[in-house]
RNA sequence: GGCGCGGUAGCUCAGUUGGUUAGAGCGAACGACUCAUAAUCGUUAGGUCGGGGGUUCGAGUCCCCCCCACGCCA
């Protein structure tokens, strides 16, 4: 038995997300922090939300709501999808956790100390009827280039030139619109990246088992050009951390807080401490997962997010715990994925193209999603989300395959033998060659699932189920019962045993179907199987059982067609 | 423009350090079966592995050039 503590990315506060962010890291870290758990392994899985920055004040404003408020109870909706999907985090935080607020500010405490942060003067563009600098995609004009009246300051839409605020003509605030705009000189600190590249690059190439995906994008950030750059952790905003030095002032940067990259990934071990503080624990409980000196020694730390996300985890993050000089545990292994992309094009929140997480939920349970979304989980490369394809997965696999094997074996005995386990027979040649398949089936699965390769899992489980029906199939009890009905008896036992088996094994991907049938087997066994051989041996004769509901049930032509018509976009 | 990840059967994708007739699932055709959610099981068909050169006894797998898609950056 191991330890694990496992990070998904965290979402930002900002609206509900959608498919392809869900399967990019908090979905596939659910299945590997529920096998591990199964596999009676101590887990830690956490995720958060991420609340600063301007996106959340600007949201706030929108709704009208002062922003520790719109926060909140974004917090809360989010924490209801993730129930929703049966994401089974041991804590769902939040990076404006008072947790994090002081965590952040040692951090930062600890960098300074070790003279890896220095102070920057620059040039911001404050905006006077907002009261506040404007970040430089929030500040809109014509293009100098191309003459589009609504370029951004960051860059113009149009003509893709490049730009600097104050290259635009006629600049206005994109918030309130406001032509009252100034240049001022403000004070921020950058975290030196710079100093830290060798430490980072000998880490990096440490990680030889990492994905390509990952130390690619490493690499590139920390050998591009002049190598990886300084960046700046402050911002002149109201919403965020208060830049102080471990707990005392910052002289110079009073009203700056944090910039949101910097306090982010800080909550994944502020969230431990949320943890702890929820569960009524000590200190010593969540630090024994965080502090190498402090027990986290033989921990091992899987982080999971979207290709996007790869520069922060790799290079940003691990920056700021080897500069602060003390015993942290760093990441051993990055799972990242690519992008999921729906019906040929991109998932668009503002076009309201593709499925969001709370839709997804109205019209399916979550146990479908979970299963498309992870059996074509974007790992290698970009992949693509299509109704037709969801369709025939879904009633191919959980309908036909799982389901229906479930039905018809539980209602043959039914028929013949009654609900319970029936008695007779000794199991022959035929058993042993599907026991021995099943062994193998699983040792497979269970080596996928251990190298979280998410598709290959899937693929493995499926051909799982598939020697379930395979079996019968071969065997077919209808027919032995008029000749032998002992016999039918021994083959009907072994697949009702299969059920169980089939639920215990399938839970990471599928735990609310697993319930359901382990409740119809009438059994509380669900640890994970030492052995094939007396896993289809654990219900004995004469166990009761029921009939399950339907356990998934099929997805109509006419309804793949009117989803594919809801939420192809452009409605909003 | 630079860089990155890809371009493999109709569809979604596997293909370790180059090595016998390139694989899986779905879809298709045919057959078997009838317990079951018109489900299941079997068989078969289907690809000049984006294009062109090269290295090698041998390349989807290495090298060069080109084309296409996506992404990142300037």
């Amino acid at each position: 038995m191991a330890r694990h503590l496992i990070t998904s990315a965290i979402p930002y506060i900002n609206g509900i997300k959608h498919l392809g962010n869900l399967v990019g890291s908090q979905l596939p870290a659910d299945l590997y922090a529920r096998y591990l758990r199964a596999r009676g392994n101590e887990v830690m899985f956490l995720c958060a939300t991420d609340e600063h920055g301007t996106p959340a004040e600007l949201a706030a404003a929108k709704a009208g709501k002062p922003v520790a408020d719109y926060c909140a109870e974004m917090w809360a909706v989010q924490a209801e999808l993730a129930k929703g999907f049966r994401l089974s985090f041991d804590h769902f935080g939040r990076s404006s956790s008072p947790q994090n607020h002081k965590l952040t500010q040692h951090f930062a405490g600890r960098l300074a100390d070790a003279g890896l942060i220095r102070e920057v003067s620059e040039k911001q563009v404050y905006s006077h009827a907002d009261k506040r600098f404007l970040p430089d995609r929030y500040i809109e004009g014509t293009c100098p280039n191309c003459g589009y009246d609504k370029a951004r300051g960051d860059q113009c839409e149009n003509c893709t030139k490049q730009l600097d605020p104050t290259d635009l003509i006629d600049p206005r605030s994109a918030i309130s619109g406001s032509t009252d705009l100034e240049v001022r000189e403000t004070k921020h600190l950058y975290l030196r990246q710079s100093q830290m590249r060798g430490k980072l690059q000998d880490w990096i190439d440490s990680k030889t088992d990492w994905p390509i995906l990952t130390t690619s994008i490493a690499k590139k950030w920390l050998n591009d050009g002049d190598g990886l750059q300084d960046r700046g952790i402050t911002r002149d905003l109201d919403w965020g951390i208060p830049v102080k030095k471990g707990e005392e002032d910052w002289p110079g940067m009073e009203g700056k807080v944090f910039y949101v990259w910097f306090d982010a990934p800080i909550e994944y071990i502020a969230c431990a401490g949320e943890w702890a503080e929820a569960h009524g624990k000590s200190d010593a409980d969540w630090e024994r997962w965080w502090r190498t000196d402090k027990g986290a020694d033989d921990v091992r730390y899987t982080q999971f997010m979207g290709k996007d996300n790869v520069p922060f985890h790799t290079l940003s993050f691990p920056a700021t715990i080897l500069g602060s000089g003390e015993p942290w545990k760093l990441v051993d292994y990055i799972k990242s994925f690519n992008y999921l992309n729906y019906d040929g094009g991109q998932f668009s929140t503002s076009q309201g193209r593709g499925v969001f997480m709370d839709q997804a939920l109205e019209i399916l349970p979550a146990d479908y999603w979970r299963w498309w979304l992870l059996s074509h989980a974007p790992e290698s490369s970009d992949s693509e989300f299509t109704w037709e394809n969801f369709q025939s997965s879904v009633n191919k696999d959980l309908a036909d395959v799982l389901g229906n094997f479930a039905s018809r074996v539980t209602k043959f005995c039914r028929s013949k033998f009654g609900e319970e386990v029936p008695a007779g027979g000794t199991p022959g040649e035929r058993e042993a060659q599907l026991i021995d398949d099943l062994e193998k089936g699983l040792r497979d699965y269970e080596a996928h699932m251990d190298a979280i390769d998410v598709r290959k899992s899937a693929l493995a489980l499926r051909a799982l189920w598939v020697l379930g029906n395979e079996y019968l199939q071969d065997v077919a009890p209808w027919t032995t019962f008029k000749e032998d009905p002992d016999a039918a008896a021994m083959q009907i036992r072994i697949a009702l045993n299969l059920i169980r088996f089939y639920a215990v094994i399938s839970s990471p991907f599928i735990p609310d179907a697993s319930a359901q049938l382990l409740t119809a087997m009438k059994s509380e066994d669900a640890e994970w199987p030492k052995d094939v051989a007396s896993a289809v041996k654990a219900l004995p004769v004469g166990h009761a059982f029921a009939v399950p509901e339907v356990t998934f049930r099929k997805i109509s032509d006419d309804e793949r067609a009117e989803w594919q018509e809801r939420f192809a976009g452009g409605r909003r």
